[in-house]
DNA sequence: CCGCGTGAGTTTCCTTAGGGAACCGACACT
DNA sequence: AGTGTCGGTTCCCTAAGGAAACTCACGCGG
């Protein structure tokens, strides 16, 4: 299939998507989190190839987002686990999760969060760092950063917003 | 590639993954709802091949993630634009722009986020519904809820959890 | 000592989705 | 008539994904 490579385009979705965006990733990292951590568990839990399996794994522990660590010898068994920057993706695991629930829940959320700290079971919310208020599509605009250049995926970016979009 | 279809899967990040985890789902709703949203400005942007592209943007207007409309007559123009529940993914793609921008960006984000109605240049937060306070990997739990049932994906997560976290 | 079970991957073979690039029809502009 | 743009299709080829068998290292029961 030969993925066209993401890593060198400017935005950060991409980058993140550049790992994070196959059929089965996301669903690792959720099982990896939550305390499935095996790879006989993994495989048998998410009915994937173990192929596959063994190659999303060593491709999360090359981008240091799982580690592989021997917990026993004799016999030699090993588990994976997320490092900060693996768990760091925990929030964009509960944004897919409240997406899922949102429009596919007809018969309500197959699992709930309880967020430890207040004791409720609650729903994740993506908030202004600033204000705390909720961030939608339509309460924000995208301005260029520091980082920003000029590359697949932003390169007629500025151009057009500019035509497309009335400054309103 | 016979991508094993996860929509029967009881995990909602298995449903949401399943329409958003290609490698270019994510990267087409972010100029969707930025504003790129004609055929060929998408194909431009993005670099990907339109062949995929025409897939993609069928498949998410059968999701009723976009719809396609035709802005102007003579000569016919359509462009696609974000439903609801195209906009309600919003959030995800802030999370993964976040999570982008932490573990890859050395030379600062590429674009800023500016909330309109607070007016600052801002970072998105995963927060609790509750209480407001962040959620982490480690500040919650996961609950069988009301739409729990078994199946791969979920098929022994809760005997596997049970027996390999410790309860504390 | 032998066979069986388990964990953790590899290997093999086949199917099929994805990339590239050309092609197409409708229209407009000059 | 010739050139351009938009919005797609069509073709061929490659390589990634799926299924299932195979491997190796160990531990256990008899």
């Amino acid at each position: 299939m030969t993925r066209t490579p993401l890593t060198d385009v400017a935005c950060s979705i991409a980058r993140a998507t550049d790992l994070f965006a196959d059929a089965w990733t996301a669903l690792i990292m959720r099982d990896v989190l939550v305390g499935v951590n095996r790879f006989d568990d993994l495989a048998r839990d998410l009915g994937i190839s173990r192929k596959i399996l063994a190659a999303r794994l060593s491709r999360l522990v090359g981008e240091g987002v799982l580690t592989r660590e021997r917990y026993q010898e004799h016999p030699p068994r090993e588990h994976y686990l997320a490092t900060e920057k693996g768990k760091d993706l925990y929030p964009v695991l509960l944004a897919l999760m409240r997406w899922g629930d949102r429009w596919y829940g007809e018969s309500g959320p197959p699992v709930h969060i309880r967020h430890l700290e207040c004791g409720h079971d609650t729903e994740a919310v993506t908030t202004c760092g600033h204000c705390g208020d909720e961030l939608t599509a339509d309460n924000t605009t995208q301005l260029p950063g520091p980082g920003g250049r000029i590359g697949p995926g932003t390169q007629v970016l500025g151009p057009l917003i500019a035509s497309r979009r009335p400054p309103a």
